[in-house]
RNA sequence: CGGGCUGUAGUAUACCGGUAGUACGUAUGAUUCGGGUUCAUAAAGACCGGGUUCGAUUCCCGGCAGCCCGACCA
């Protein structure tokens, strides 16, 4: 289900999608036009995307890095239902339509009713209720990889909301506060591991938010663009930044940030962390008995990641004028290897020699185009390396480019060996 | 959920109350071959329903869909 489970080459011939010249009509998100003009992604509806061969790469190397991160702080994957029923949701009250407004709902066949999944606490309270009863089960950090779903309204900046989406929650389970701030604290690194592995940790800053009932702020970690919907105040120099919904005064000094170094920006929430306190363990009864034998309720927070959300907001921030412009560690393909005039008998031998180095290799064989189209496509789907060989290339040697760099450079194949190596 | 705008080939667009035109893409044949080459030929289109009218893709009403602003959210 990782990125090591696909094929590592591709041959762009094999490959059913296209790539376009025009913009789609009404798309203004530049994630959304880049990635439909490149064939990663196609629009169902309105706020409903599927994901074409290129995109779900991408999608899942992201997928990839979240898993090992999560893994490493301590999580369990497991994989809760879409479908939910109304009497788990009813325990927490938030089945009702006047409470949650963006249900999507329906109806068994023997009579009745449920929802698809818009979050999942209440999944993970009641299943937990079931194996938590004694100190000793806990703590515990399960998560899962879900499509959830949400009738809004408006979904709007292409794949950064939609009505269905991918994403990662972990929800933890602990003994006693301290504990649970203990995880909370490794979740912040973990996050920002996650933002630094795919390429936009540089602009990313953990955002204090408004925090619910039982904490005073939860924690956004908001990636610096100005496609972004919302707004924060930033100290650049300690790397926090506050929301616009808690920003004031008193909790500027709680802080303890100055004022005048705050500078306000524009951001895409990317990931946040939250803690829920006992918010769903009481209604849940999700209880253990401590070593004095005593009832204690279970001490839960929550940490989630848009998968879709983030790889679009990886393409506002990394793409250029030319396309989308990925970091080798979420790239759909590593190389891209342009056969050109005559020569394709030898990027043959030469594709062959990366298929079998592990290389991941995207192999444009196509006999039919015209060098500029063949450039204009690896410039659009964006892999971080460009290897072409034509007629101008001298026998043996291979013309070797950054997506990121203006210029080619003549390399050796031994070499080029080395240089497409992680 | 309030407000605004828009629905024409696969995509992007034009004109028009009376044979719907162009570009990209696609097919065939030439041409070209290092930044979307040039040419010929071909296939392919008016969101749905109702109304006005001799005649509606065009005007009117309703529906549906899409986009944008606001509210809400990963």
């Amino acid at each position: 289900m990782g990125a090591e489970d696909f094929n590592k080459y591709m041959r762009l011939t094999k490959l059913f999608t296209k790539t376009r010249k025009e913009t789609p009509t009404g798309e203004t998100a530049k994630n959304a036009e880049l990635l439909l003009r490149a064939g990663f992604i196609f629009k169902e509806m309105a706020g409903v995307y599927s994901f074409l061969p290129l995109g779900l790469r991408v999608l899942k190397k992201i997928e990839g890095i979240i898993r090992d991160e999560m893994d490493k702080a301590g999580g369990l994957e497991m994989q809760t239902s879409v479908l939910q029923s109304k009497e788990v949701w009813e325990q927490s009250g938030r089945w009702s339509d006047e409470v949650v407004d963006n249900w999507f709902k329906s109806k068994l066949k023997t009579g009745g009713e449920v929802g698809l999944s818009f979050t999942n606490e209440e999944a993970y309270s009641n299943i937990l209720k079931q194996y938590i009863s004694s100190y000793k089960d806990l703590p515990v950090y399960p998560y899962d990889f879900k499509h959830i779903f949400r009738n809004e309204v408006r979904s709007k900046s292409g794949i950064l909301r939609g009505r269905e989406f991918y994403w990662k929650a972990l929800y933890s389970f602990s003994r006693t506060d301290a504990e649970h701030a203990e995880f909370y604290e490794r979740m912040k690194s973990s996050y920002q591991a996650i933002f630094r592995r795919v390429g936009i940790g540089h602009l990313t800053y953990m955002t204090f938010a408004s925090g619910g009932s039982f904490s005073k702020f939860s924690h956004e970690f908001q990636a610096i663009t100005s496609a972004g919907e919302d707004t924060i105040y930033l100290d650049e120099k300690l790397g926090i930044a506050i929301n616009k919904e808690v920003y004031t005064d008193e909790v500027i000094d709680e802080l303890k940030l100055d004022k005048n170094s705050l500078v306000e920006k524009k951001s895409i929430e990317v990931g946040n962390i939250f803690s829920l306190g006992t918010k769903f363990s009481v209604p849940f009864d999700l209880t253990y008995q401590d070593e004095g034998g005593q009832k204690q309720p279970v001490i839960m927070g929550s940490y989630g990641i848009g998968l879709g959300r983030l790889m679009g907001t990886v393409v506002e921030i990394l793409s250029d004028e030319n396309g989308m412009v990925w970091p080798r560690s979420i790239a759909p393909f590593t190389c891209h290897l342009i056969a050109l005039g005559e020569k394709l008998a030898q990027a043959d031998v030469l594709y062959e020699k990366l298929v079998q180095s592990g290389v991941e290799v995207l192999y444009d064989d196509r006999a039919d185009k015209t060098a500029g189209e063949k450039f204009a496509d690896a410039d659009l789907i964006g892999c971080p390396v460009r290897i072409t060989i034509g007629g101008k290339t001298p026998d043996g040697q291979v013309e070797f480019k950054p997506r990121s760099e203006k210029e080619s450079q003549l390399v050796d194949e031994a070499e080029l060996l080395e240089l497409t190596q992680e």
